[in-house]
DNA sequence: TCCCGGGCTGACAACGTTGTCTAGGCTCTA
DNA sequence: TAGAGCCTAGACAACGTTGTCAGCCCGGGA
């Protein structure tokens, strides 16, 4: 009835764009542009009318367009292995609260442990030109970044270290955890000791392993490789790999756990038994202390990994870009809380 | 050396483009962009080309470019309270394996259960053009979500319904679980039994002491005030109010916990007590069955919420614009485990 | 009165990609 | 052998925004 020769005024699906708002408030548009991004030099008249325009439109600016012009996106990529794995949670909070103080957005995503969607993913994020990335690896190989890293992605690695390619990494003390957890169970009078880990392609499971075997020869202990059991972290195959070292004619007395998954397993288990078995596992989980017995844990800071990280990217993106890549341990803790320090049966 | 006539051969964070590819490969520029997306019609001589130049540049597609050109990010968004609380992480991850599922990656951010940032981030993930949102709320007004909507935007809202406006929602039952909750404890010969919650302001909160007080009303009892807490569920204010109606000359002998952090925290507060107290909570956590006694809970499917919204949100985007907003409501479930069976003290 | 300077404003190109359209070369058939 | 038809390839505009630059208008000083 009025004037519809002003055009699509947002259709269904149709954006208005800063064009339909300049030609409604009859300006300009890099004026609407000006008033969007907040610039000065505008008239408080002009500036009212092209806000009024915005408003009755519903206008807002597509981002995708200012990411063209300008180059930068603020917002980083995250590629983990589990969301729902309560020890990923802290960690991904932690990088989101260092992007958001950076005005930075969050996009990440699961790789489920797969190789092969950890780099379709960590491509992807690139596709949309995150500014930076950080990455907790499941594959071994990270030559696919290389040309990322070098057109200026920033690139953290996180809880292992990339593979075949310089890149800044935030650890834990995986070795010197286990080490610490195994000599505590030594010192409690354990001889037969038994080691239930991920699978040894995983960086932070071979390192614990190693921190294992590191701490029983300290101790002048030799392994059985009985003992010793690596693989997926699925209840079943941990189940059965902690009921065959707890049986047999020389059954382990106490079981180092290789991560937080493992370790509830073989709580599980042990409920299930009548002697006393010493266990120690590597992370910290909630509830842990009101179990009985409380589980003696190797806590690593999951937040403190993520902060960590975060900030180096984005001191990496404010400038230093040349810095050369740095590798950085963060101390474990181990929190003594009944299941490490039960003797070993007679 | 050579030809150095041919321009910014990928100069330091300055990425090549299709542009640098075609100029490399001598070919047009359409013809790379066939190449990229596998489009047909392009001799395997001339693929071949094209390819060697992508590789040799460390060519990858920005995605930015293409997004404003073809209108779909091929991305949603998620706005939750808190990616490190223990109930979201599933949620999140079963709304990232539907997005992949329909090749869309998932952006996410936590709004810290403050309305000003939910609304900030929700509009930031508009603006980066995501083509869905899913949104957990913290706020109780969502009006600001029109325009958005309107434009297109398929938005689903979970766990709690949307404020002030029409919108797609996805709950759980709470109202029915906490009744059930409470009237197992009814059951099981309680009669002063405590609420602590969180703060009224939020649905579920509301919904579950709803509950409460049906199930109370049901059996013809009468609740004391003093028996209801609201508010924060940091351990602090919870403790408190757990110790609180647990002492005094008419205490409570069983207690209803309003959320996952609320249970935790009185399980904290209870070990600590001799006499036998009943606790039912709402959500189940893991290990609840390891506790001793195993704590009963009112079980909702966080993944299922997940998964059943952003399955609602593809089949918007896939044609179904035009459908009436829904309000779908999943049941709970009731696990018994003991910590509810236990009987009140004489 | 004229000129100069400063403050607002808008025209225009560019960012990197994709859709449309046209040109050219080839094969196949009559 | 000529024409039709198909297949490959590239030129060009457009997506929505921002940086650059030039023009306008107004007030003040000479």
């Amino acid at each position: 009835m009025a004037e519809t020769a002003r055009g699509t005024e947002s259709r269904y699906g149709n954006r208005p764009t800063m064009k339909d708002v300049a030609a409604r408030a009859g300006v300009g548009l890099k004026t609407v542009s000006r008033v969007v991004n907040g610039e000065s030099g505008v008239t408080p008249d002009t500036e009212r009318r092209v806000q009024e325009a915005i408003e009755a439109l519903g206008f807002r600016r597509n981002d995708s367009a200012r990411v063209l012009r300008k180059g930068r996106t603020a917002s980083i990529g995250l590629v983990l292995e589990d969301l729902a794995d309560p020890f990923y949670g802290p960690l991904s909070r932690a990088v989101e609260e260092v992007a958001r103080a950076h005005g930075a957005l969050l996009i990440n995503g699961s790789s489920a442990e797969d190789p092969d969607r950890e780099q379709e993913l960590a491509l992807a994020l690139c596709a949309r030109r995150v500014d930076g990335l950080v990455v907790i690896p499941a594959g071994d190989d990270h030559r696919y970044l290389e040309p990322e890293i070098k057109a200026g992605v920033a690139t953290v690695f996180v809880d292992r270290p990339a593979g075949r390619i310089e890149a800044d990494t935030v650890l834990s003390d995986n070795f010197g955890g286990a080490r610490d957890g195994v000599a505590h169970l030594i010192e409690h009078g354990h001889r037969r000791i038994g080691f239930i880990g991920d699978q040894p392609r995983i960086h932070t499971a071979a390192e614990r392993l190693r921190g294992y075997r590191a701490a029983m020869e300290d101790a002048g202990l030799t392994v059985d490789e009985a003992w010793v059991s690596l693989g997926t972290t699925d209840a079943g195959r941990v189940r059965t790999a902690a009921e065959a070292m707890l049986s047999g004619p020389e059954p382990v007395t106490a079981i180092f756990a290789g991560n937080n998954r493992v370790t509830v397993t073989v709580v599980r288990v042990l409920a299930g038994l009548s002697g006393p078995v010493a266990l120690v596992g590597f992370d910290d989980f909630e509830l842990a202390d009101l179990l009985q017995p409380g589980v003696t844990v190797i806590a690593q800071d999951a937040a403190a990994l993520g902060r960590t990280a975060a900030e180096r990217l984005f001191r990496r993106l404010d400038g230093g870009q040349d810095v050369a890549p740095e590798r950085i341990e963060l101390a474990t803790r181990l929190i003594a809380r009944g299941s490490g320090e039960i003797g070993p049966a007679r």
